[in-house]
DNA sequence: ATTGAAGTCATACTAAAGTACCAAATCAAT
DNA sequence: ATTGATTTGGTACTTTAGTATGACTTCAAT
């Protein structure tokens, strides 16, 4: 917040500078009145590019982030979460025991215990609500 | 491609109908230089952010349209397409067979043809290379 | 020192998924 | 009218997924 006051002030000081310049050049009549034309647009041409950048990035963009909350609400464990994003991953059982240098009745466990706490029936609509909570 | 350009060539047309208007302004007095100056500062920074809007939404966001040539490419047929989508909604295949009014069976050669087309060793698998190619 | 959560693994089982192969109906395009 | 792709469905089979239960270990917190 105190970063923005300092840009638009300064934003703001940079513009009456250049409207006191521009008036000065034109009366004086060292400057060709297109130039200054062109000079002003460019700069506001760029300010509204850049500030409407920053407020779209900002306020626009939702960039799905992971819902960490969540995970701990839904009190899936650090194991459980590695098992869930391997699932995600399309991997077997089998495969995702090679992973993690676990056997397979270990990742059993842990999926049956995710498929609980998720309240899904199957794997597949376990990462479907994962995904509507934006744990992964 | 053809509304872009017609944009663009109003908005140059515009521009130059600005230059000369300022011109004309300055020159024969009947306004103010600031006022002049101000117009130019307004019009380009809409303009500016505008441009910068569009391109925006059109570049830096992946706004995950569904990859149609893609689908077409790898041969998938409509049906298989209505059970991939089902896949991705965690649904068992008797569940997809409810859905569509078909049989166990029928949903089961669907789901084979589809693995072989996305090469994938298991639906989960499936859901996230169909993911990767943008087709769900 | 005891408790409780987390993690590991096994056995035995049921359920679901997936493969292979075949057969038949539909339907648009030549 | 025939062809070829799509869709549907069946049987028989193997593989993978998932459940239930129990046991053992570790490790942090009381």
């Amino acid at each position: 917040m105190k970063k923005t006051i300092i840009v638009f002030s300064l934003l703001i000081l940079a513009l009456l500078l250049l409207f006191q310049f521009s008036k000065y050049a034109l009366i004086s009549g060292n400057l060709k009145t297109e130039f200054v034309i062109a000079l002003i647009a460019i700069v506001f041409f760029i300010v509204g590019i850049y500030i409407n950048k920053k407020s779209l990035y900002k306020n626009a963009l939702p960039l799905n982030e992971i819902n960490h909350k969540k995970i701990s609400e839904l009190e899936i464990t650090e194991r459980e979460y590695e098992v869930l994003q391997a699932i995600s991953e399309g991997l077997s059982n089998r495969e995702i025991a090679e992973k993690l240098f676990l056997s397979e009745s270990t990742i059993k466990t842990h999926v049956s215990n995710l498929l609980v706490k998720l309240n899904a029936k199957r794997r597949t609509q376990a990462l479907q609500i994962a995904k509507d909570y934006q744990i992964i």
